[in-house]
DNA sequence: CTGATGTCAGATAAACTGAAATAC
DNA sequence: CGTATTTCAGTTCATCTGACATCA
């Protein structure tokens, strides 16, 4: 009786629209990022790769910076460290000047880690904007920037 | 003793990543969604707006269906489904023909309502895409769909 | 029997909220 | 005292999983 399920009857009401667009190519990217941090990051998340990056780049900083640095909420920022902690990708000290501060630097093994999410993430990205000519992703990029 | 805090140290690995910026416009996107439906959708979200705007299109279906159209498992369907039944914005009977299927078709109100919904997405779209001139706005929709 | 449908119960990841202890 | 830091516990939203009874 009921004809065939047409394969895209996704309403037009949604289609144009940039924010159920940006939901959509999100949702992608992060399914994406899902398997392929599940596949090689060994139990790591977006979480882990942000607080690794930033500490990388800027070095050892207090828990509450890295969370503003990073756009962490403190009380996730806790948890997060404590099993990169574990994982001996970095080290948590207490601030000798400061006694409420642990300060969070990267070890060396997190540097490494860093590089291989890097490599996956790179997988991720290219198989994301596969559809798109080298000038159309950094026409994306930039608007993507502008809307910060 | 430690400077104040620099206000923009989001780390260059995410800068220009893709599938980071994605992210924070979705996030941002899905903030100012949620804020604008809490004041003007009286309860509803994202997922009730996409059934409502599919019904609408394309007519009465069963909630199989529905969330093929619209992206959502079944097992959430039935749930939001439901609710929009007891605002009366959907009715609901069991297709005579298939005594499985429930046949969902979206009612006056529900007709109101979405047209509501839709006028508080655009006001959360123009402040999304605020920074963008209209060309940009459709250049960045254009490459969006493209990533589908 | 196979397969689609609706339903439920629960898990997940990312984000946020509120409260507390501690140190400045 | 007031404020910053860390931590814990709990909540929200969107999404997904697995199981199950029903019916074609």
């Amino acid at each position: 009786m009921k004809p065939a399920h047409a394969p895209e009857r996704t309403p037009d009401r949604l289609r144009e629209r940039p924010t159920w667009l940006l939901g959509r190519a999100a949702a992608r990217a992060s399914g994406l990022l899902a398997s392929g941090f599940g596949e090689h990051g060994q139990g790591l998340r977006g979480y882990h790769y942000r607080l690794l990056a930033s500490l990388e780049q800027w070095g050892p900083v207090s828990q509450a910076d890295l969370g503003r640095d990073t756009g962490i909420d403190r009380s996730d920022v806790t948890a997060a460290v404590r099993v990169l902690e574990d994982l001996g990708l970095v080290d948590r000290e207490v601030d000798p000047a400061n006694q409420r501060r642990k300060v969070v630097s990267i070890t060396p093994d997190g540097i490494a880690r860093l590089a291989q999410l890097d490599a996956v993430l790179d997988g991720i990205q290219e198989s994301l904007l596969e559809p798109l000519t080298p000038d159309e992703r950094a026409q994306l990029v930039g608007l993507l920037k502008r809307l910060g």
